[in-house]
RNA sequence: GUGGGUAUAGCUCAGCUGGUAGAGCGCCGCCUUGUGGUGGCGGAUGUCGCGGGUUCGAGUCCCGUUACUCACCCCA
C-alpha cells in the first residue's frame, strides 16, 4: 500500500499525544462527576430533521447512506451530529420518562462537521459539555453552577490561561429595549460581530440593519465597552441611565454568575463580565458564555454555551437548560501540532526487563509479571541484544528504567536518566511516584518546560 | 463555497536559464568483545504527488488532476 496522506480536519495523534488526551477528558470526566453530573453517550447519528431544525443548516452536515442504497436519493435521512446540544435535547425528550429531574449531564463525544478545516477547526473533533436541564422552569442559580464545574474542570487541564466571558442576553436586550430600540435581536446580531469589525462599521450596521438613531447606536456601543472582572460592571450600567426591567434582571443575574465564580478565579483561569458577548444564535434567552485561550485568542472561542428556556420540547413540556460546551480537539491539536504539549514517553512502560538470552525469557517474564502484579507497567525485551540495544530502545520510547538479573540470579535496576544502576527486588521495588506515569510536558510561550 | 500557496529521503528542506538526485537531522553498522547517551569512521535511503504534453533529454517548462495548506465565511 502506498504511504497514505493525511486526510485534512480528520486529525490523529500519535501516542504520547492522545495519553494527554486521554489525561484531560479523565480529569474533565473526574470533576464532572464530582459535582454530580452523569455521564451518557449518544449514538453518532441523528435524523436529519432533528440536524436541521433552528436553520441550522450551515453546519455542512455529512449525511449517512448504505453502499447498497438503491438511489443516492433514498438514504435513511440520518446525518452524523456537529455538536452534543442537539442529540442531547433529543435524548432528554424521548427519555423524559426515565430521567430524574434536574438532570445533570456530561457528555464527552466526537462530533463531525464539513466545513473547510483550519488550525482549531476539524471536521472531526472531541468536545466536552455539560448541561443541567429541568421540566417547565430552571432555577437561575444552576447558570452559576455549570460555570463552576466547568471552570473548576478546566483549571486542571495543562492548558494555557483560559478566560471566561460572561454576559446576559437579557441585560442586553433590556437595555436595547430601555434606548428604544424596535428589534433587540437583530441589534443583538450585529453587537456579536464586534470582534471582527471596526466599532463604526458596527455603528453603522446597528443604523441600517436594526433602525436604530446614532445616538442609539452609541449607547449600544458604549454598553458593550463594559469589561470588568467584577461586579462594578452593575455600576457602570446604571451609570449609562437606562431604564427598563429585563435589564434589572440581567443584571442581577450576570452579578450571580460573576460572584459565583469567585472561587474559581485563579491567574490560570480568569471570569469576567464582557457586555459586549451577544452569541449569534438566537436561541440563548439569559447567560451566555465563551471561553478564549489567552496568547491564543486567533482560535476564536475554544468554548461556549449558555440558557435556553426551550432546549427541548415535546409538545406537553418544555426543558429549559443551561450549559457549557469546551472544545477539546480545538484546543489540544494546535498545542500538538507547534510542539508545546505531549507525555515524556512514546509507551506508558515505566521498566524495561532486559533479556539475557532467549531462555531466560520466562525469568524476565516473572519479573514483568512481578512488578505488574503492583501497578508498575513494563515490558520485556524483545529480543536478547546487546544491552546497549535494548537501552537504546527504552531510551527511544522514554521508558525510565531497565532492569537486569545478574549471572547469579541477583537483580539490578537502572535508572537510564541519571545511569544509577542499583540493586532490586521485583516483590518490592518501587519507582518514584511521579515515573509510575507518563508525565504531560508543557512548552510555555516563554519556552520554559514544566510538569503538570 | 471564493481566492492564494505548496507537493523532492523517515523529518525539515535545497536543487539556478532543462543535462545522470542533494544537505542537515534521524536511521543502520563498526570503533565498543553483553550497559545506551558524547565522539570518530563507514553505510542505506527516493514512483521528485499523479496523468499527459513540449524536448535528443523534464524534479525543473506547459496543460490537466488529486491531495495538503493559508485567508475569507462560520463555529467547538
Amino acid at each position: 500500500m502506498a504511504k497514505p496522506t493525511p486526510l485534512s480536519g480528520f486529525p490523529e495523534l500519535l501516542p504520547e499525544q492522545r495519553f494527554v488526551e486521554q489525561q484531560v477528558i479523565d480529569t474533565l470526566r473526574r470533576t464532572f462527576e464530582l459535582h454530580g453530573f452523569a455521564g451518557i453517550e449518544t449514538r453518532a447519528v441523528e435524523p436529519m430533521d432533528q440536524l436541521l431544525r433552528k436553520g441550522e443548516t450551515s453546519k455542512e452536515v455529512y449525511v449517512l447512506r448504505r453502499l447498497q442504497e438503491e438511489s443516492a436519493e433514498g438514504h435513511a435521512g440520518i446525518g452524523l451530529h456537529f455538536d452534543l446540544t442537539v442529540p442531547f435535547a433529543r435524548y432528554v425528550v424521548e427519555n423524559a420518562g426515565k430521567l430524574e429531574f434536574p438532570f445533570r449531564r456530561y457528555q464527552i463525544q466526537k462530533a463531525w462537521r464539513g466545513e473547510r478545516p483550519q488550525e482549531g477547526r476539524y471536521r472531526e473533533f472531541t468536545q466536552a459539555d455539560i448541561d443541567v436541564v429541568m421540566k417547565d422552569e430552571l432555577p437561575f442559580h444552576f447558570d452559576v453552577e455549570v460555570a463552576r464545574v466547568m471552570a473548576e474542570g478546566l483549571s486542571g487541564l495543562p492548558l494555557p490561561p483560559l478566560r471566561l466571558r460572561v454576559n446576559n442576553r437579557k441585560l442586553i436586550e433590556g437595555f436595547y429595549r430601555g434606548i428604544g430600540a424596535a428589534d433587540p435581536q437583530t441589534v443583538i446580531t450585529i453587537i456579536d460581530k464586534l470582534d471582527k469589525l471596526p466599532e463604526e462599521q458596527v455603528a453603522a450596521l446597528l443604523v441600517s440593519d436594526a433602525g436604530l438613531s446614532e445616538q442609539q447606536a452609541a449607547q449600544c456601543l458604549q454598553l458593550a465597552t463594559i469589561t470588568t472582572s467584577d461586579t462594578t460592571f452593575v455600576e457602570r450600567v446604571r451609570a449609562l441611565g437606562v431604564q427598563h426591567e429585563l435589564l434589572d434582571t440581567g443584571l442581577q443575574e450576570l452579578a450571580a454568575v460573576i460572584d459565583g465564580c469567585s472561587a474559581v478565579r485563579s491567574d490560570r483561569f480568569e471570569v469576567e463580565a464582557s457586555l459586549s458577548l451577544a452569541r449569534g444564535l438566537d436561541y440563548y434567552t439569559g447567560t451566555v458564555f465563551e471561553i478564549y485561550m489567552v496568547g491564543y485568542e486567533f482560535l476564536k472561542s475554544v468554548g461556549g454555551g449558555g440558557r435556553y428556556d426551550a432546549l427541548a420540547s415535546d409538545g406537553r413540556s418544555t426543558y429549559p437548560g443551561v450549559g457549557i460546551s469546551f472544545g477539546i480537539s480545538r484546543t489540544l491539536v494546535p498545542l500538538m501540532s507547534r510542539g508545546l504539549l505531549a507525555a515524556d514517553r512514546k509507551v506508558p512502560s515505566t521498566v524495561l526487563v532486559a533479556l539475557v538470552d532467549e531462555e531466560s525469557r520466562p525469568e524476565s517474564d516473572a519479573i514483568a509479571s512481578a512488578l505488574r502484579s503492583r501497578g508498575i507497567s513494563c515490558e520485556v525485551a524483545v529480543s536478547a541484544q546487546k544491552f546497549g540495544k535494548q537501552i537504546r530502545y527504552a531510551e527511544r520510547r522514554g521508558i525510565p528504567f531497565v532492569w537486569f538479573t545478574n549471572a547469579d540470579g541477583g537483580h539490578e535496576v537502572k535508572d537510564i536518566r541519571s545511569g544509577e544502576q542499583v540493586a532490586a527486588d521485583p516483590a518490592t521495588w518501587t519507582p518514584p511516584n511521579e515515573d509510575l506515569r507518563p508525565q504531560v510536558l508543557t512548552v510555555s510561550t516563554s519556552s520554559t518546560t514544566e510538569e503538570i
